[in-house]
DNA sequence: TGTACATCAGTGAACGCGCGTTCACTGATGTAC
DNA sequence: TGTACATCAGTGAACGCGCGTTCACTGATGTAC
């Protein structure tokens, strides 16, 4: 290599622009949407590295210039899926009217797993089954989503003195039904109005149950004994 | 085949006793315990039959005797595992004390996913994962546990003049609870008491919430708004 | 701007391996008489 | 009880197939001057 002195030979364009890059992006790309495809009725343990470059119409080796093994493109499908979640989230946190918070985060819930239903169907089938990686990058980001809706639930006045041991219990019952209805959302059949209106009304009721359950904690089940009768 | 005139040719010993169909069964079960012991950390769709035959200390070719295909072992599978299931949920319904059914329920629960932790761990990571008609069966058991716990929630003089539906909805938030609970006791590190303990009182006071709510449901939130405020 | 060289995303042949399934078989167990 | 035959759980060889991974390559794009 031939340096000129002290000029920093930088006329090197921004790493991420130029033709190049851009259609290596297209082709990282197309490998995650046929995982995402042929995992919306397999699962990841399943899924072949010559499969997925078949799908996204390359050659099996190419798969290698984008990831190093099907794991890590499963983390990377991951981190694509709960960028998705965040943005529901983000959305449903700016509702500001308390009266309608549940009926509207579970809205929210059913709009999102409709726009991303392949992301929901992967999050929920890795959740808890087969490469440890995968399952293990999707509990830490559940428990994030706990202890976010924990901190959110404070700023309500009925729950401004509750412990935060109280706060992340009734957080992970509401995480677990929002889960259990979009796992129900996912699995139902595509385009049955019906059963999914059952499913929604199932969940507004279960939260509203909970939110009464908030209401009466502490005061209502006697003194003394508000941890487990 | 010869026949002696109206003799009834049945000295043929019942099925289910002799020697050969005795180890036969012993085989069976051998092939059974292999799957279950290979699933602990992968999930059924990328099982292998050499796998589970190996496994099971027999060649290859013997599976068909006793299974059709890996799909039928894994059936077979279920119904073993929900066998297991309804005996504890047998021991909880047994349990007569209404002020300890939370505590008893939960400790039911632990005792059971410890004795049977590879059962529970096939059933949790197939319940949404692979092959369909695994994911289906699984399903349909879990739902007629929650019709019948619906019927059991009945029998509580608070909630004796709910309606089915109300009931439903009720018990359909404690298996999810539940349910959960199992999920994050058979994810837990083996013998680590205080993770355990920690999730079990979540799991209590949860569904002492979950009580509290029914106790203050159509009262507390207000005439005419108990679905979904 | 034009030329010579470097980079690197995607190719295609080749490999050894474990897979599911078939088939004819063996020999212990079961049955008929 | 003893003998001859039937049953059938488990065997072992063989098959064609898709798999992950290696390697040397090609040719369009990018860079230096």
């Amino acid at each position: 290599v031939r340096t000129h002195g002290g000029k920093p030979a930088l006329e090197v364009g921004p790493p991420g622009t130029g033709l190049r890059h851009e259609r290596k992006l297209r082709t990282r790309a197309a490998l995650m949407r046929s995982a995402l495809e042929l995992l919306a009725d397999r699962s990841f343990g399943s899924l072949s590295l010559r499969e997925v470059a078949r799908g996204a119409g390359v050659v099996p080796t190419a798969f290698y210039r984008h990831f190093e093994s099907t794991e890590e493109l499963g983390l990377a499908l991951i981190d694509e899926s709960f960028r998705t979640l965040r943005a529901m989230l983000r959305e449903a946190r700016s509702e500001p009217v308390p009266e309608h918070v549940i009926r509207r985060s579970v809205e929210i819930l059913v709009s999102h797993v409709h726009e991303h239903r392949l992301h929901f169907r992967f999050i929920v089938r890795e959740r808890h089954s087969g490469v440890a990686a995968l399952r293990q990058a999707i509990r830490a980001e559940i428990r994030l989503f706990t202890s976010e809706l924990a901190t959110d639930l404070r700023r309500f006045p009925q729950l401004g003195d509750w412990s935060t041991d109280d706060l992340q219990m009734m957080a992970g019952l509401i995480v677990n039904t929002m889960v259990s209805t979009a796992e129900a959302i996912v699995d139902a059949p595509i385009d049955n109005p019906e059963v999914e209106a059952e499913i929604v009304g199932d969940a507004e009721r279960q939260l509203t149950l909970i939110a009464v359950g908030a209401a009466g904690w502490r005061t209502s089940p006697g003194p003394g004994n508000r941890a487990a009768s």
